[in-house]
DNA sequence: CATCTAAAATTGGTCTGACCAGCTGGCCAA
DNA sequence: TTGGCCAGCTGGTCAGACCAATTTTAGATG
């Protein structure tokens, strides 16, 4: 720590030291900008780096050291031949994010367990906050379990979309994409597990099915309580069908 | 959503999409290997650019391109004149991670409440798993904590060493990335918040210590919701004083 | 010989210009 | 209309050069 104070310490005489900010970084900081601040939607397609080059008065080596970043970041993604493009907002930092909680890890012990602490209380704020859209938005996904049952596929869809309907409900940003890449993660394997045993998947949807409707009932009663308790159970019920399968 | 199902509605059939792996990827992907497997540890420098264009084989471009999202993510720490260096084994993954759940965000509600979400959590987990080792790491912040209650900035330091630990006790690598990317964050907050008020700093850390002694006691006995539970009237508190100040 | 200083070598950051491979769109022939 | 072709654009890569900060070396100084 001391050797990071020591490059921390700045000149605070009067002769200030110049933030010597690198050209690629003041770009970096500015396109992102545009991005969150919305000037720049995701599908956009920025200006070809030849221009860019133009408009900021750069050579396009600091252009592409600028765009790189944001494409490991997965607020950019570049198509050759065609052109650079905003992503989509959902994949936005997501990768990122992926290194840096999973980076190396191996095993999803970690994962499954942060998962559930996450959900349950997501489950328990979304109760006391949720609004008409909110609530809405998480109804549908529950009937649109009901109508596809017998669609792994599709069901699953919804299950996803049920449970990143809850996350946004919390209204808490920070909770809501840890629980998008978290569930992310988690996704994948999930997948693989119900495509190994096709036969039983009718009926974990069935059951599957049951819990979400009680979680979404008693986040619409607003009680926190018992919509964390339901989630608890619901996690725990679908993350042991999924280990059982191994 | 379409357009994301689109993008990836990539051929499944036998002609199968190739995936064309740039250079610059290929390298990220061994350097960071290098890293998470312990060839390079932190500190270590890595070849000078242009040495590493000769290994890879290839134009310093790519190299640079490889580097620059390493750089981002925090891995590695570009030092113009000395070298490219790796990051300290804390700051890594940590700016993506800021960026990534932090992003854009303004306020610091959102960070509040997922602290205290993770720090409980942490706390029961660490109570159920902390090893002697990790026992004896918490039990030396609080005696830390004791000896410095009259000064603020050591007492910060072994206050937030001491929910370091706990998050490390939880054996839960993500919790512990989480934990430490959001206290990172709330830090600079608490700092700001105490300088403001020197006066009431030594009331503060005397019942800020209490608590930490009683969060260790629960955690060394093994009682997980007496953890939680201490834990949350802890964050609780130091919520509340932080924000009376404000 | 120890010490301070100035020059030389090294390093990351930036620029330029060039070439490649893949994509786009328009044109033309079948 | 269809299919193929070609010119032009785009991102990806390379090579060589220069800059500014830093380290190292060599020299001058005491």
């Amino acid at each position: 720590m001391s050797e990071r104070a020591d490059s921390k310490q700045q000149q605070i005489d009067p002769f200030r030291q110049v933030a010597r900010a690198t050209v690629s970084d003041t770009i970096v900081t500015q396109i992102r900008g545009l991005i969150t601040n919305g000037t720049l939607k995701p599908g956009d397609r920025l200006p070809s780096e030849r221009d860019l080059c133009k408009c900021f008065g750069v050579g396009r080596t600091s252009v592409r050291e600028a765009l790189k970043p944001l494409i490991a970041m997965g607020l950019l993604e570049g198509r050759v031949g065609s052109g650079t493009f905003v992503a989509a907002e959902m994949g936005q930092f997501q990768k990122p994010l992926e290194w840096g909680l999973l980076g190396d890890l191996s095993g999803q012990d970690d994962l499954v367990e942060t998962r559930h602490m996450l959900e349950t209380n997501a489950a328990y704020w979304a109760a006391l906050r949720a609004g008409p859209a909110n609530l809405a938005a998480i109804e549908a996904t529950v009937l649109g379990m009901a109508e596809n049952l017998r669609q792994p596929d599709r069901f699953q869809d919804f299950d996803a979309n049920f449970h990143f309907e809850i996350a946004r409900a919390t209204q808490n940003k920070i909770l809501f994409r840890l629980i998008n890449v978290i569930r992310g993660q988690i996704q994948t394997w999930i997948g693989e597990r119900l495509s190994l045993s096709p036969d039983r998947t009718e009926a974990l949807a069935e059951t599957s099915y049951r819990q979400h409707q009680v979680i979404f009932t008693a986040i619409k009663t607003g009680d926190g309580e018992a919509a964390r308790a339901a989630m608890d159970h619901h996690i725990q019920t679908a993350t042991r069908d999924l280990q059982a399968n191994r």
